[in-house]
DNA sequence: GGAAAAGCTTGACAGTCGTCAAGACACGGG
DNA sequence: CCCGTGTCTTGACGACTGTCAAGCTTTTCC
């Protein structure tokens, strides 16, 4: 039995990565059941076997799409002992994703879109959003730790501006823009020099 | 002559009214040219007498669109003479937008992916976008001015955090949180605080 | 007033969509 | 061997899509 809901498992995870695979190339308004089918090794009718309907396919796809990204920097934190050195790491790690996953991340915001308009994804977006604000979280604290300096800003604050800075720049690195990655990591450095600063004077006001 | 365009252009513009209004409300996935004819006084086969396909007429949508967002803090930049009065001004005008127009902003965001997909999308997206930032720069460079204090960031970096600083609340808003306004209004606050700030230390490192 | 032009509607076309029922295939236990 | 069960394919359904041609209505102009 449990070998049976292993292998069920197993195969609503492989539809659920065709799935992503589609969405990533084509993007939400384009995605067709029969588009996923055909990059999968089944055909149609199957997706109705393992899921109830569009929507649920759908969703299963976001909640295993977070478990990938949101583990991406932990290892940098694990492993930094310097500022810099965890600096360097999270820069490099956000510069790679940038040029070499461009269309996953596309993908997600997308979703998160959508869920705008679709009430059936906000609670899993949500979701995700709140774990990459934490995945986020681990890195500032850590540096900030590691500076000895608190942030100067909340941590729903700060995901926000690394996700504003972020998806600008998928946006010129879809464009062609060769400097995307290269300008973001400056971008970041700069805010980051701002938010979680070495000591200085108090600001008034 | 000229009547004769200025009513075509007036008709055109009818039209992209009544397509901007169900893009807001069904999303790019779900907007068909018969469900944008019901929410104006003509039939479907119209829009194929003044747009050439279903792109030329979301991309001249598009172009409106500009037109109407891109002055809205311009008053409050005219009009104030103190920093205070700026930044009260631009909060307010902001979580008015906010609560008012979550609608319209989504349809925004939801264009603008539509351009990671698309590259229809693309030039006209990226000029809009252009657009926002020169209007964000405005603010922030009048709101320096008048604190006689250089911004610590780039234009395309300011945009980039509002951006996404927006974006954040307007999910929030969209998911019926009632903090969505003002925690904006604080995150915005505190994000000035810090890159904007009044005289202090120079950032070492 | 009547012809020409512009504006608009209607209905049809070839596709595609999500969904689902009917049946084919594989496979292990009687 | 056959039967039952889980798995998958096939084909069909009604609805919906963008597009466009044919024709109707209104306006314009001589």
């Amino acid at each position: 039995m449990d070998e049976r809901v292993d292998k069920s498992a197993a195969r609503r995870a492989e539809l659920a990565g065709a799935t992503l695979k589609t969405l990533s190339e084509l993007g939400y308004a384009r995605t067709s059941l029969r588009e996923i089918a055909q990059n999968s090794d089944f055909s149609h009718g199957v997706l109705h076997y393992y899921f109830r309907d569009k929507v649920d396919l759908i969703t299963h796809c976001v909640r295993e799409y977070k478990a990938v990204c949101v583990t991406r920097y932990d290892q940098v934190v694990a492993t930094a002992t310097t500022p810099a050195q965890l600096q360097a790491g999270f820069l490099d790690k956000l510069a790679q994703t940038l040029v070499e996953e461009p269309h996953m991340h596309r993908l997600w915001y997308d979703l998160r879109n959508q869920s705008m308009f679709e009430e059936s994804f906000r609670a899993d977006v949500a979701a995700i959003d709140a774990s990459l604000e934490r995945m986020v979280w681990r890195v500032v604290s850590r540096f900030a730790e590691l500076l000895d300096t608190p942030p100067r800003v909340s941590s729903a604050t700060m995901y926000a501006l690394f996700d504003g800075l972020f998806q600008q720049a998928l946006l010129r690195q879809l464009a062609g823009d060769p400097d995307a990655a290269a300008d973001l990591q400056a971008a970041v450095t700069s805010v980051v020099a701002q938010v979680v600063p070495l000591e200085r004077e108090p600001v008034a006001g």
